[in-house]
DNA sequence: CTGAAAGCGCTTACAG
DNA sequence: CTGAAAGCGCTTACAG
């Protein structure tokens, strides 16, 4: 059934089907103005009839561009970096001018713009960091100074504009308003929330997304409610553990990642209690981890694969203007998320006695 | 510092420096055996000093040969997948004929088969198979049926060769039993074993060497000991649910994954016992939560970036075999695996009163 | 054992 | 607005 002779057709093919020349062909495949818009018409049929593809090897060897990109990554927390390779291989398969992508591990003890300089010089012209490298100034210093385009997946730093800095996120401070509020509309009042690493700008959009939601509720966020953790299964065991030896715990626990909102489950089980009835606990990110864990997390998914996806071609595009001289001007994309329900949480077992003020409208 | 401007060298280049023409220097570059001995130095010299690489694209072209291979996947077993796809990238980058390689998940409902059988009529000529897609015959059949190279990572399925299928494993028996043995020289004797799912051969063979381990050290294998998982976190909270609750709880326990694994540890803190102190538990696999989890987990290392690495280089070169009407033959690699201890073992608190029969000898 | 010629499928100047 | 010519870097026949 699977007739492999058969050649794939080729630019003169179409050209032919289409009366015209394979310039013509090339100049609507490549979307160049000027053609007539009939003779386009009449092109663009023959593709579709003949299924036509171009022939990526045969283009990359007329513009003499190869487009190389790396990926400097430390720390693949967890399920983080399969879902970049996804969305990167689904990426460089599918596009116009496919992108050769090399993989980098900067390992813990290694300098990381030493790291990025020696991929840069290999002959890469554009960079994809994944958090936490996303947040380290003195790298984006150094790519920036060597003039390299760089696309951050999943993290906005502070700051002004940088002219080579791309980035690709989610809302994360309107992510976490949704899941406070949606903690807070099954009826808790006392929620805590597990802070991630302030060095990143993500940990600090959740956090502020949290803060925002309980002011909006009219309600208080108790100071020792508000732990730290650094993004480790092992800060979060810490975080819980201080959380839950409160004289008067929490009944929500709201973590700024999956692996902290995990071991949160572990914890609040050693001390015998359940989850979602004596304690809801909910996450961020949704990695492997989420539905590795019983219950399964509640939490926010971001399109992990989707956005290393964007990276990845706002990367190119950039690397290929910049090499016909055109400015390049970076983009901020963000992308929409999803509130995930599973079944870790729950309303609070025991209402409060003292209901919130009745000024405590939740959704306006 | 950094000179894009610079063209990379060609092979004219090469072939002007040795004195040779450009297809002579083809020929060193392929290995091509009729070359005279001094005319190959000659030209290698030149590509040394030059720095020089071949162009893919180009040879691509020229060729008229694309080889692209399928990753089909279900059931991403947590960080696996990623190192998967780290492999694969490897591989496909530092390679003489690169290949292009796409990824498809494969849902839960989808019909396993059919979706081989869409990459394969897309123009995918090879397909690398992780588990548990590994090990369904019937899918095995089909693709082979279709005349397609497969290679199976970290899966040897039993029954006859096939003609179209490799694999790239670790000898997962020896491990086990090596795991095993390191259990038994720590002192414990009642070890539980808790069962991947027995419709991957891996899961068998790992069961077979903690069998002979024990048998080899004279320790009988009680068969409550001995219970099923099937690789998920929630199936490991079952089993060691009822490992620990038995009267004679184990001393240790052996889980045939680390999400097992895992999952055991959380249910003995839950039942307030010590990990390792009061039980040590092990795993299988060292994937990214066995250093999630704390205590962090005693487990055997699978290379799995190598092996997917080297599973994509041997389809590719039975691929290029089969355009070139040669016979293919599989290959069956079996790398190195490594017992990495971290903190989750120990020996037993309590020695047992009947220590075991003086022929229980450990090491021979 | 080595090389000159033609071609892979596309694009970049250049004409018209 | 469209096309004929030359070339990207390599390889496949074919000579010698």
């Amino acid at each position: 059934m699977l007739t492999r002779t058969t050649l794939p057709p080729t630019m003169k093919a179409v050209a032919q089907l289409a009366g015209v020349s394979t310039m013509t062909v090339s100049r609507v495949v490549n979307g160049v103005e000027v053609v007539r818009p009939d003779t386009v018409a009449r092109v663009r049929a023959a593709i579709e009839q003949l299924n036509y593809r171009p022939n990526t090897s045969a283009r990359m060897l007329a513009v003499q561009e190869q487009v190389g990109v790396g990926v400097l990554y430390s720390n693949p927390s967890g399920g983080y970096l399969g879902e970049i390779l996804v969305g990167l291989l689904e990426g460089s398969g599918h596009q116009q001018m496919p992108a050769r992508v090399v993989l980098d591990k900067c390992p813990p003890g290694a300098s990381e713009v030493e790291r990025a300089t020696e991929l840069i010089a290999s002959g890469l012209q554009g960079l994809v960091l994944p958090p936490p490298l996303s947040d380290n100034a003195e790298l984006l210093d150094a790519v920036e100074a060597a003039g390299t385009p760089v696309a951050l997946v999943a993290s906005r730093p502070p700051g002004p504009q940088r002219d080579l800095v791309s980035t690709v996120t989610v809302d994360d401070a309107a992510a976490a308003q949704e899941m406070t509020r949606h903690l807070i509309g099954l009826g808790h009042r006392r929620i805590a929330f597990i802070r991630g690493p302030l060095s990143q700008a993500a940990s600090r959009h959740r956090l502020e997304g949290f803060q925002r939601a309980m002011a909006a509720a009219g309600l208080a966020v108790a100071p020792e409610l508000v732990v730290d953790g650094d993004f480790t299964y092992r800060s979060g065991l810490d975080a819980a553990e201080r959380l839950l030896a409160q004289a008067q715990a929490p009944t929500a626990i709201f973590a700024a990642n999956d692996d902290m909102a995990a071991a949160s489950v572990a914890v609040a089980h050693q001390r015998g209690l359940h989850v979602p009835g004596d304690l809801s606990v909910v996450g961020f990110d949704d990695t492997a981890i989420a539905t590795t864990v019983w219950p399964e997390l509640t939490t926010i998914r971001q399109p992990i694969a989707e956005m290393s996806c964007r990276a990845l071609q706002i990367l190119v595009e950039q690397i290929h203007d910049q090499v016909n001289r055109h400015l390049i001007s970076p983009e901020n994309v963000v992308l929409g998320h999803t509130l995930v329900r599973r079944q870790s949480d729950a309303p609070p077992r025991v209402r409060p006695a003292v209901r919130a003020s009745p000024s405590a409208v939740l959704d306006p």
